[in-house]
DNA sequence: AGCAGCCTTTGATTTTGATCAAGTCGCCGA
DNA sequence: TCGGCGACTTGATCAAAATCAAAGGCTGCT
């Protein structure tokens, strides 16, 4: 994991950043860019990094935790079942998306990793005791917080008023604009999550989804191979087909 | 609107509360709570009282405001359209909620009175300074943000998942629960939304709203009078027909 | 009172997506 | 290389909700 980075930082005062947070791929866009070298420090002293492979929960609905994360790499899920085992997945998180409400107290959803997963958790009280010391740590989650609502609410309208058709090209067009954390947009890519997951995202059944795929690529929007990987010819057709704008 | 408040009020200290926030509804709920009495009277100095009648627009889908609004009382809809006019509710703000989100620089979404709603406007730049000033104040409206996203959250998992049935018992549910910001459920209320608004809240048709509503009449969930006004003899009846647990 | 207009309900029919049911494909282990 | 299994696709049928169409019923106005 020792890469050397060949581009430039960003920033030039590397020297007092503790080692872990300097080859950190979260650490500008995630919460830690508001810490000093010294808090940094303070926080990589109680933050441990853990690897989560597909499928493993990262915290069940209901159950309490006393910890935060930082998405390093991956994509999680994070989802909402009722009594009778019906599932929606509410929001997707990708790098380096902070995973702060699934640790409230009582967790009111589900996280568990959709691909191998690297997450760098730390403890509430650390984080906790940070925000009440650092004056911008708070604003950086709300905004993070304001982040999540705009997507959901962005969802709700796919959810209520799309066609299977237009779900699945909005589900494509999230993963291209937000699978890879560095540049905006990918033309390809492999799908961070099965047709079971796609169709709990999108309140659809699984046939369904493979159909409007099918579909999607019968009329060259998309292109297929494997079934997991996906390249899209032109981003604003598949916009288009998704119903945006 | 000089109406004297017979029952003793919760606070001792009011001497020094402007005279419109002490006779306001919203105060210890909204934003208002973590203020001093300067600092009150400093924002109530800048701040207006609106009242909007039903249909009437506060905000548009992609116009810019310079202001949040502290909402007295009423009921605003939150809601997004697609280009070709579909429309999907995405939230539902009652008394005493902060409307922060509408604001920002340029709203994602429009805000609408569903009913007679009082509003209480304050500039963004003076609300700004405040939340630089006063430490509490980012918190509170963090939590705020946090509890809509939770909302939304839940809202996704009936949108995705929940019959037509389902929903509608939901929606009702929601309203008991929310219409009323003193007590917390109502068992009889006037319902704040037409039957197109619940459509474009539950992403249904007008028909199936009405379909559904008089299905839950004839089951004796519920019983209506009116067409606008519910009375619901068991909320726990109501919740197991909205699978809520 | 009588009428116009809107909101709501109800009915008949159609459509979309769900459900049921086989396959097919790719991958892993024997 | 061959099964076998899980993930995905495809097909046939069904059902829930949408759509199309026509009343009711309430409100406000003349």
């Amino acid at each position: 994991m020792q890469i050397v980075n060949e581009h430039r930082r960003k920033d030039i005062h590397n020297s007092d950043i503790p080692t872990v947070c300097s080859a950190c791929e979260a650490r500008h866009g995630g919460v830690c860019g508001t810490l000093s070298p010294d808090q940094l420090l303070d926080l990589s002293r109680h933050s441990t990094r853990r690897s989560i492979e597909p499928g493993r929960e990262v915290i069940g609905q209901g159950e309490t935790t006393d910890s935060y994360a930082n998405i390093i790499s991956g994509v999680v899920k994070l989802s909402k079942v009722l009594a009778d085992g019906r599932q929606q997945i509410v929001g997707l998180q990708f790098a380096p998306d902070f995973m702060g409400r699934p640790f409230t107290r009582e967790s009111a959803l589900t996280a568990e990793a959709a691909v191998d997963t690297d997450i760098c958790c730390f403890p509430r009280t650390v984080l906790d005791r940070l925000v009440a010391e650092v004056p911008g740590l708070e604003h950086r989650l709300h905004e993070q917080a304001l982040k999540e609502l705009d997507e959901a609410r962005d969802w709700m309208l796919t959810l209520g008023r799309k066609t299977a058709q237009e779900k699945v090209a909005s589900f494509l067009y999230i993963i291209a604009t937000h699978i890879d954390p560095e540049k905006g947009t990918a033309n390809e890519f492999d799908l961070p999550l099965s047709r079971a997951d796609i169709a709990d995202y999108l309140g659809l059944t699984i046939e369904t989804v493979s159909r409007q795929i099918t579909k999607l690529r019968k009329e060259n929007v998309i292109r297929i191979e494997n079934s997991r990987h996906v390249s899209v010819p032109s981003l604003d057709r598949l916009m288009h087909v998704a119903g945006i704008d």
